[in-house]
RNA sequence: GGCCCUAUCGUCUAGCGGUUCAGGACGCUAGGUUCUCAUCCUAGUAACACGGGUUCGAAUCCCGUUAGGGUCACCA
């Protein structure tokens, strides 16, 4: 049974680094018939954000990776909020301690501020000095039942190599000399995250444990609470962090973490997961456009790789408009429709202008830019059409006298004025296109005039001549 | 700074000791098609970080250097 996770914090919008995880985990899961776990770690009460857990499931129906368990979707394995499994973390904690692999801390944050300080420095490693360690357990509860204020730490080894076998490295490996005591349930009676995360993918079952690099350096910590506990550890995949092009840790600064930002401008999920499954891992036969079910009958945690790549906008623009152009025109105008939802366009004039701008946009957004003059008259001109005021007038007098009003018959009538006016094609349509469209970059001109129509590409016109 | 990870075109990557003076994609440049733009087609640009080994032979294995990243909290 294959069970996979993610373990995002409510502590802000849903950042595109969860999505990147979770189409992995995703695609893992379904694979192996397994399934996907969304386990919320809220355990942090000072750094909490109203609806951030909401907003990050909702990122991931928007993905299509919906979860199969999660606080809003109780499975057998719940909770699904760490907050609210405190009791579970409690009675964990205490069997640590009465197996003599963790013990009661009392010092203050001044007195660990200093040692630290202290440490640092004399240039050694700022790590907590071990003072409670060695407390007498009889004074230990006698403050405890006093009621003073304490935290629980986890015994790390003196001297001893600790092996992390991940995934994607093989195995790191650390001296448990530099580590410190972790501490593991905070004064507030909310676990750390080295607890509570390996409390719940024990008890969730979870087989698989995909994370970001980040972690690697503390899964020693992790290692040693699996075998205090006796339990077998997960498997472990430290990701690759998503880079920013100066190569630092994806930033908000630098780049576009935050998933609402690709939705406002108008990228289609499909391509963003699409881009995001080629950033460490290629498809078998160098394919670069898949969708999410080839991806997942493809896809291994083995076939990753542990380099950070650099998230290339440019290279998703591309592949957006790779999607838009081979999406279905019903779809695209759907989605036109929906992302111009304030706008209420005229929902035949998108079906009909969808042909004519679908290999021209690369984002949902670029829709209005191009094709904004079928639901408007322009009000500002790149160019100045008055200059031709007698050609305009021109125009408009052939126009009167074409029949039917198709696209065809309106060439053949405009190529035909510009040849007896002797003016070369690509300015005469320069000119209309301009009068009709205030842009110089538009759709195919004859369509777009016969979906404008014969009365309102005149009336444009009129207004010029 | 200690520890850990990583190192092929600007970017994403293929390559898993010889068939590669390194292939693809994005980008960029030039040309063709065209009423603009886009699509499409053609061509071009550009990389094995450095230094030692191992080997008949190294982008591929080992070591070191350098560089980049991560991490050193009662945050995750």
């Amino acid at each position: 049974m294959v069970r996979t996770r993610i373990a995002p914090s409510p502590t802000g919008f849903p950042h595109i680094g969860t999505v990147y995880q979770a189409l992995f985990d995703f695609a893992f899961a379904r694979r192996h018939d397994g399934q996907f776990i969304v386990r919320i770690e809220d355990t942090d009460q000072a750094r909490f954000v109203e609806r951030a857990e909401e907003k990050i499931l909702e990122a991931l129906d928007w993905f299509g990776l919906t979860e199969d368990e999660s606080p809003r979707k109780e499975g057998t394995y719940g909770p699904y909020r760490q907050s609210e499994r405190l009791d579970i973390y409690k009675k964990y904690v205490h069997e640590l301690i009465e197996k003599g692999h963790a013990y009661y801390c009392f010092c203050t944050k001044e007195r660990l501020t200093e040692i630290r300080a202290q440490m640092q420095k004399e240039k050694k490693i700022p790590r907590y000095d071990r003072h409670c360690r060695t407390l007498d357990p009889q004074q230990v509860q006698q403050r405890v039942d006093a009621g003073e204020s304490y935290v629980v730490r986890m015994k790390i080894p003196d001297n001893e190599t600790i092996v992390v076998p991940d995934g994607l490295r093989g195995e790191v490996k650390f001296q448990s000399a530099i580590i410190d005591d972790q501490v593991i349930l905070k004064s507030d009676g909310f676990p750390t995250y080295h607890l509570a995360v390996v409390v719940d993918d024990h008890l969730m079952q979870v087989t698989h444990v995909l994370r970001g690099e980040e972690w690697l350096s503390s899964a020693p910590k992790h290692i040693l609470l699996y075998r205090y506990f006796g339990w077998e550890a997960p498997q472990f995949f430290h990701t690759p962090l998503i880079r920013n092009p100066d190569k630092s840790k994806f930033s908000k600064r630098q780049g576009h973490t935050n998933v609402s930002w690709y939705q406002q401008e108008g990228y289609v999920p499909e391509a963003i997961l699409n881009y995001l499954a080629l950033m460490g891992w290629t498809h078998p036969q160098q394919k670069e456009l898949f969708d999410l079910h080839e991806f997942i009958s493809l896809f291994d945690f083995k076939d990753l790789k542990p380099l950070g790549p650099i998230f290339d906008l440019k290279k998703l623009q591309w592949m957006n408009g790779q999607y838009i152009m081979r999406m279905k025109e019903e779809v695209l105008k759907k989605k036109i429709v929906a992302f111009y939802a304030d706008k209420h366009l005229d929902e035949t004039i998108v079906e009909q202008s969808v042909p004519l701008i679908k290999e021209r946009i690369k984002t949902l957004k670029d829709y209005y830019d191009i094709a904004g003059f079928l639901f408007e008259a322009p009000t500002t001109y790149e160019k100045d059409p008055a200059e031709h005021r007698q050609l305009v007038q021109a125009m408009i007098d052939r126009m009167q006298s074409v029949q039917p009003w198709q696209a065809d018959v309106i060439g053949e009538a405009m190529q035909r004025l510009a040849t007896e006016k002797e003016i070369k094609f690509g300015i005469f349509f320069m000119v209309l296109r301009v009068a009709l469209s205030g842009k110089k970059i538009t759709p195919p001109l004859n369509e777009s005039m016969e979906l404008l129509g014969k009365e309102e590409c005149v009336r444009r016109l009129q207004s010029l001549a």
